[in-house]
RNA sequence: CGGGGCGUGGCCCAGUUGGUAGGGCACCUGUCUGGGGGACAGGAGAUCGCCAGUUCGAGUCUGGCCGCCCCGACCA
């Protein structure tokens, strides 16, 4: 390709609207333009290193055993419903109508279609496991678009499917299917790390994510420095402070005047907020729920709401508490129940239920009760583990770690689903005892052109884009200086024949720039390999490679450059 | 959706107490230059996000709307 003709122009300044170095240099080389709000076109620069990025993903997958296939955009809404999550998913879907008024939802994901391709498909256990996979465009009515490609409402993804006849040959199936991320991800040249995920509108058991560690992302990553453990924040498994054991004594009220915050009721009683009780009121599907934690933590929605049972969880405003009969500020689980005007549960948090002689609301403004004691004064319909995890908590899974935070981009994430969407939508197979049993399935994520931007928050300087050689749009970047001169044009003009005659992909500056403009250039676009043409290298009979990735450049002979180029980019 | 910020040639920005829009980069033509965004000369390109309103007069003041970015709740 050569440059003069290529549709693209490079920026000497980024669009104000670029914060994050991926999103500036992206703009700045013009790999990609924005249409709309996470709404992107990629240029022809940016296409092709999407296109090989999404080639070392096939490659991966196909190692792994998957098959590729292509499934609609266009999804009936009817399969939606059948599964159960038409209005459940979030974000909400984007549905279009057709000429019949027949709804169709744009494809957020595809569980519900690949499970119709299995039941078509597949009928026996011999058939079993079977792993596919596709690439393709993915639509999400996101809240909010983020940080150029890194949250996108029309991005691409692959999406990945596992069946398995039960849940060890799953977890064969998910295993492989981790090990072929751990090597592409390696391959495109980001370091990434797996952690325990939630597995939030998906749904089903173990879950984990891939992320990809970076000040710009936007996940909180907790990390153990003792036994490595490595979590998602609204799943880590943080060890609470354990208060010492004591002996229940007696309920005891005392006034707290104008003490409203857990701080202000611990400040005036002269306690630790570890030694009180925090009630927060939360809305769960519109019912009123009542959380209890211990003082010195906070809830953790996520946790919440799967101790809810996937129920859409928000806090309750202060209208909403009154309403409800409900006193903030002074609430208290013990006598809750009555004193609601409608039916409450009640979820505690296990640092609530486990520590004694806790300070709590009194359900009156202005008073709250002393030595409140689990089961005896006071019981929960749901006792988990629903605190937030924070940095310089005790790692739950080792003795004496704790956890430090790291900001993440999350690139993959990996699903052992089991039966949530097999049984729903009947897709089963015969056993060889010749009975009917639900798939067991998985499902595997990976966001490409957050993967892309991922690449390149990895892997540039302040001077531009330096693209892994697995990825690069052009594996070498031609330059030349005095074209006119010398028989520089026609030796660069050879060597972009001889290259490209050997496949070799090759960006060519043929513009009549001045070197400065040129190697700027050169730099922003960031082809791992510079071959420069100039008549100060033409009188050694040479001409000047460098790569990228190193400040040094060396001299070859001309007559061996194509060899030695040849070389360098395999 | 809540909070914050910003909309002026393709990009970055200036525009005073309201008086009819300017610079840098980029672009076109020419000359020179030629190893890190070079110089000179001459050009083209804007209904100042949109709609109302105030005013003799609005980029500037008022109201409404739209768009984009950032933080938060969600996700690949």
């Amino acid at each position: 390709m050569r440059i003069s003709n290529l549709f693209t122009r490079t920026l000497r300044e980024a669009p104000s609207e670029a914060e994050t170095p991926s999103h500036q240099l992206l703009l700045r080389a013009g790999l990609v333009q924005q249409l709309a709000a996470g709404i992107y076109a990629y240029l022809p620069l940016g296409y092709r290193a999407l296109r090989k990025i999404e080639q070392v993903i096939r490659e991966e997958m196909d190692a792994a055993g998957g098959q590729e296939v292509s499934m609609p955009l266009l999804q009936p809404i009817e399969l939606w419903e059948a599964s159960g999550r038409r209005d459940s998913y979030v974000p909400p879907l984007l549905v279009v109508k057709d000429r019949r008024e027949r709804e169709l939802a744009l494809g957020p994901t595809h569980e519900e279609v690949v499970v119709e391709l299995f039941k078509k498909q597949v009928q026996s256990y011999r058939e079993l496991p079977a792993l596919i996979y596709q690439i393709q465009t993915k639509f999400r009515n996101e809240l909010r678009s983020r940080g150029g490609l890194i949250r996108l409402r029309e991005f691409v993804m692959k999406d990945a499917y596992s069946f398995d006849a039960d849940w060890e040959s799953l977890d064969k199936s998910y295993d492989a299917v981790f090990a072929s991320y751990v090597k592409l991800f390696e391959r495109v040249g980001v370091a990434a790390i797996a952690v325990d995920a939630d597995s939030g509108p998906i749904g089903g058991k173990d879950s984990q994510e891939f992320m990809h560690l970076t000040e710009v992302g936007e996940d909180d990553v907790m990390i153990c420095d003792n036994c490595g453990y490595a979590a998602n924040s609204e799943k880590a498994d943080h060890r609470r402070q354990t208060l010492p054991p004591a002996e229940p004594e007696d309920v005891e009220e005392v006034a707290t005047p104008g003490a409203k915050t857990i701080d202000d009721v611990a400040t005036f009683l002269g306690i630790s907020n570890a030694q009180t009780l925090k009630a927060v009121f939360y809305a769960a599907d519109k019912e009123p729920v009542f959380v209890a934690i211990r003082g010195d933590l906070e809830v953790n929605e996520t946790k919440l709401r799967n101790a809810l049972g996937g129920a859409d969880v928000r806090m309750m405003d202060d209208k909403e508490v009154t309403a409800a009969g409900l006193v903030a500020g002074s609430a208290s689980p013990m006598g809750v129940k009555e004193a609601s005007k409608r039916p409450v549960r009640v979820v505690a948090d296990k640092s609530a239920t486990a520590s004694a002689n806790l300070v709590a609301g009194a359900n009156k403004e202005g008073f709250h009760l002393r030595n409140v004691n689990y089961e005896r004064d006071w019981q929960a319909d749901i006792v988990a583990d629903i605190s937030l995890a924070h940095e310089g908590d005790a790692c739950a899974r080792c003795d004496g770690g704790t956890f430090k935070v790291e900001r993440g981009i999350e690139i993959g994430h990996i699903f052992k689903l089991g039966t949530v969407y097999t049984e729903p939508l009947g897709a089963t197979f015969l056993d060889a005892e010749g009975k009917q049993r639900e798939a067991v399935m998985g499902c595997y994520g990976i966001g490409v052109d957050r993967l892309l931007a991922s690449v390149i928050e990895a892997n540039h300087d302040e001077n531009g884009i330096i693209w892994p050689q697995s990825i690069a749009p052009f594996a070498v970047h031609i330059v030349t200086l005095n074209a006119d001169k010398e028989g520089v044009g026609e030796t660069a003009e050879r060597l972009y024949t001889e290259l490209s005659e050997r496949g070799i992909d090759v960006l060519f500056d043929d513009r009549e720039e001045s070197p400065g403009v040129k190697f700027a250039d050169a730099d922003l676009l960031g082809m791992p390999l510079r071959i420069t043409v100039s008549p100060r290298n033409l009188k050694q009979d040479s001409v000047e490679l460098k790569r990228r990735s190193e400040d040094d450049s060396t001299l070859v002979p001309l007559a061996e450059a194509v060899e030695r180029v040849a070389e360098l980019v395999q």
